[in-house]
DNA sequence: TTGAAAGCGCTAACAC
DNA sequence: GTGTTAGCGCTTTCAA
């Protein structure tokens, strides 16, 4: 393997300095006054020999690592699988690179990983928050680094996120039950979690329950536990209940309550869930759901992230996006 | 926010050079015979200032950048989000960030990205390999990059790969719908790919028809026409050839096909597809699978890789992991 | 057993 | 307009 070559063989073999060299590929031929024709000498010798800056010494001297953390609670989830997708996407057309991680539900690990990824001078953290991060990315703002946070945000942090407008969502998912569908008693499912998402959603459902003058009949389930175990603690919350339709604050709780249901043959018939999933049209009675603008939030959290990377930013943003009602039936 | 300490740093306050702190940090101090005194003392204050190297400057100093690259086709996609986990984690464990991106199908995008990585000093590759990569991939192999192919190989080209054992999957998968579900007439829905994991599936496909004595009735689906048109096209594959029994090649084909058998109420109830998805359990008639083992899969690929960058390889490996039917009813 | 110093490849202040 | 050079933070050879 040919070692690579780097700006002085480039500055060498054209009989120039370094300097001159870096001003023109660094852009800036015109502001440095250089001549038109040596620009080009230098632009196309360097195309002709494929000569790449070598980004870590780049790195090293401006500080900037054109790279942007990802972290959230489990890749695998179609929700930030998604999302890390149009994220990449959007960063790789500004020249950045994401480097990314799963957290999974685990406090240390994602310590841990902040800590590494700043280590490593990230440029700007894209985090879904999980509890117990508050204060290592409070000691992050303190060192202002770039921080947007999404899907949910932390109630005694000050910083941008972005997020979906959960209660207004689950409102009119749980409308959707009781105006359109004519369900008489709705009861939610959700986690076991303070994550403000997940308040928000509860809050939608109770709104909609006190409007209608309905109990609200709720569960929270543990994310942990086995399969098994939660699918009969839906069947017994439905039976117990007496429920006729069930609001699922997750796709995969939903996915978990489908199991139920078939196991069991419930046969309710008045299902809404939050976040899409292709699953829900094709299961015995198709499920309304609620989904995120995933590109929406793509879009501004990576608009957001980059104008605090370059500064430009005008005080932390508080984005809420609305959910689409995506009726099935 | 206050500078970040260096090495020099520690040497000053602690009044001794940065060689020998250097040394210290990576653990050559018995090695270079360093008084255990001393090697404590440093440490002792390493922990206590929570000094942390540079990883920029580390790797301009040595050309390994402790990152590895990783390209899939698409990160949304459940299998290679699941990889994408797995990979993680056991990269995480040895001191190895990922930086990843979905290459969408689109060989530009694929190539530019293979050598922004590479000038990245990206210390080794894990690709899933799409048509046309076969060239940039050979010259990644010219200059001694680590790699590891994963999901499918690149037939001219002799390097790592870590596959699933195909062709055997599609065979047991077919002879269960002939065998063991009594499937007079069983069709196959495919993609339009040549890629060799596509080819392995139809191949084992047919030897089971080959075996039985029965027509292989095959259609080639194309991944990037609107859903609607695909779906209709997948009726008449079933009508017209009067199938009993259908086998996918894979999960999001299957979904697709599940959405035409229910739309048009086709009533196929012998149904098997390569990958799992959650999904599977759901549908109306289960639909029978053949999971891939990720798990194993990525524990390949990183022991693989990692002993390539190490040095320590010898030759390169073929990796092939059998799937498991996972019959639902 | 420890230290001085070169050098990885790049940027940019300063000099001419 | 273009060149010289210091220095980003680290590893490692060589010297003491």
């Amino acid at each position: 393997m040919k070692k690579r070559l780097s700006i002085s063989d480039i500055a060498k073999n054209l009989g120039i300095s370094v300097t001159t060299v870096s001003f023109i590929l660094n852009d800036k031929a015109k502001e440095k006054r250089i001549s038109d024709a040596l620009t080009h000498r230098v632009l196309d010798y360097v195309k002709k020999v494929g000569y790449k800056p070598n980004q870590l010494a780049k790195s090293l001297r401006t500080g900037k690592s054109k790279t942007l953390g990802l972290l959230v609670e489990d890749i695998s989830n179609t929700f930030f699988a998604n999302i890390a997708k149009q994220i990449e996407q959007r960063a790789y057309d500004h020249g950045y690179h994401i480097l990314y991680c799963s957290m999974n539900n685990d406090v240390n690990r994602a310590k841990e990983l902040i800590q590494l990824f700043h280590d490593r001078q990230i440029d700007g953290f894209i985090i879904a928050p999980t509890e117990g991060l508050s204060e290592v990315i409070h000691n992050l703002l303190k060192n202002n680094v770039p921080i947007v946070l999404f899907d949910r945000f932390i109630e005694d942090l000050d910083t941008n996120y972005v997020v979906s407008e959960n209660k207004q969502g689950a409102y009119m998912g749980s409308k959707y039950l009781l105006e359109d569908l004519k369900a008489t008693k709705v009861g939610m499912l959700t986690i076991n979690s303070a994550q403000t998402q997940m308040r928000s959603r509860l809050d939608g459902y109770m709104q909609a329950m006190d409007e209608w003058g309905r109990d609200a009949v709720i569960k929270k389930i543990q994310v942990d536990q086995p399969n098994d175990i939660t699918i009969d603690l839906v069947r017994d919350f439905i039976v117990d209940n007496k429920l006729d339709a069930v609001f699922f604050a997750t796709n995969y709780i939903a996915i978990t309550g489908l199991k139920a249901i078939k196991k069991y043959k419930l046969g309710i018939d008045k299902i809404v869930s939050f976040d899409d999933h292709a699953i829900f049209s094709l299961f015995q009675t198709p499920v309304t759901s609620l989904s995120q603008d995933i590109k929406g939030i793509s879009d501004h959290i990576i608009q957001i992230l980059l104008s605090e990377i370059n500064g430009k930013s005008k005080g932390y943003q508080h984005i809420v996006i609305p959910c689409e009602l995506k009726v099935r039936s």
